[in-house]
DNA sequence: GCCTCAGGGCCAGTG
DNA sequence: CACTGGCCCTGAGGC
């Protein structure tokens, strides 16, 4: 990914955490991710994959790299890292390195000290999740691996607390979701289980609690309908209520600005971008 | 058949 | 000279 938006989903060819891997659709894949995008969809009358779209340009635009805090440039050998840890990873797998700390293994793992210490860092990228398998040994490019990986992670920020005890409203958004926590310092990512309490990502949560700003109640409907039917007019006659439909769309218009400025994230955006 | 994207390779830069 | 990190190439799988 060379500056491209981010893959939210579960990456191509890869599975789940499972006995027996086997290809699996994209539609069985993630079932309650897939079910949040297609609610918020259904609600919204945008389709899957514009959220999906958003949900990658929030993850690029927010996410650092969990390794080194760097900027992901997309998912590489089971998570999403930066280009620098990609690489990283790559040659100390394949040239066999083996690194020693000198300092008793809690060296800081940022931008400016990842050089410092490679025993450190490539420690941090298996903790992070980094797979040993994803590194080819035949060498071979291209493709898609069928390695096993872990469910995308995102950081406890942007995860809601809903499986340590406060909840959300179930029902709104179905439960499954295939989305944990990063991994906390010093915590291990392990396969995920089946028995593990689904996490809803607040961001998520959070563009969905403002989704009805900009939904129409049944007299907007019968408005709008009725500022088409203007429209039609106006195009035929070449005359027409031009007042009404510009209140009718200056309403509209409120509510959408009303509905971009609720969202998260949106008032962190500078007013010149 | 085209597109996507996660692999690998290359190479200029750095210490 | 070893290592880094950005950029580019490759090709299986999806649409
Ligand atoms: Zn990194
Ligand atoms: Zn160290």
């Amino acid at each position: 990914m060379t500056g491209g938006p981010i893959d939210l989903r579960e990456p191509h060819g890869h599975t789940n955490a499972q006995d027996t891997p086997k290809e699996i659709k994209e539609d069985e894949r993630l079932p309650a991710d897939l079910a949040q995008h297609s609610v918020l969809a259904a609600q919204s009358g945008i389709t899957r994959q514009q959220l999906i779209n958003r949900d990658m340009e929030i993850k690029c635009f927010v996410i650092p790299c969990p390794i080194c805090g760097d900027k992901i440039s997309g998912f590489h050998y089971g998570i999403f890292s930066c280009e620098s840890c990609k690489g990283f990873f790559k040659r100390t797998v394949q040239n066999k390195k083996h690194y020693v700390c000198m300092r008793g293994s809690s060296c800081p793992v940022t931008i400016t000290t990842r050089k410092k210490c490679p025993a450190c860092r490539f420690d941090r990228c298996l903790r992070k999740g980094m797979k040993l398998e994803a590194i080819r040994e035949d060498r071979t490019r291209g493709g898609r691996s069928t390695y096993q990986c872990a469910p995308y992670t995102l950081p406890p920020s942007l995860v809601s607390p809903s499986s340590s005890g406060i909840s959300l409203d179930q029902g709104r958004i179905s439960d499954g979701a295939s989305v944990k926590s990063e991994p906390q310092e010093g915590e291990d990512v392990k396969p995920s289980s089946s028995k593990d309490k689904p996490a809803i990502p607040i961001l998520l949560q959070q563009i969905h609690d403002v989704e009805h700003l900009w939904h129409c109640s049944e007299a907007e409907i019968s408005q709008i309908r009725q500022a088409d039917a203007m429209a039609r007019e106006m195009m035929e006659s070449e005359s027409g209520d031009c007042l009404s439909m510009c209140k009718i769309a200056e309403g509209r218009l409120y509510k959408i600005v009303k509905w971009c400025k609720s969202l998260p994230l949106f008032r962190h955006i500078s007013v010149s971008n």
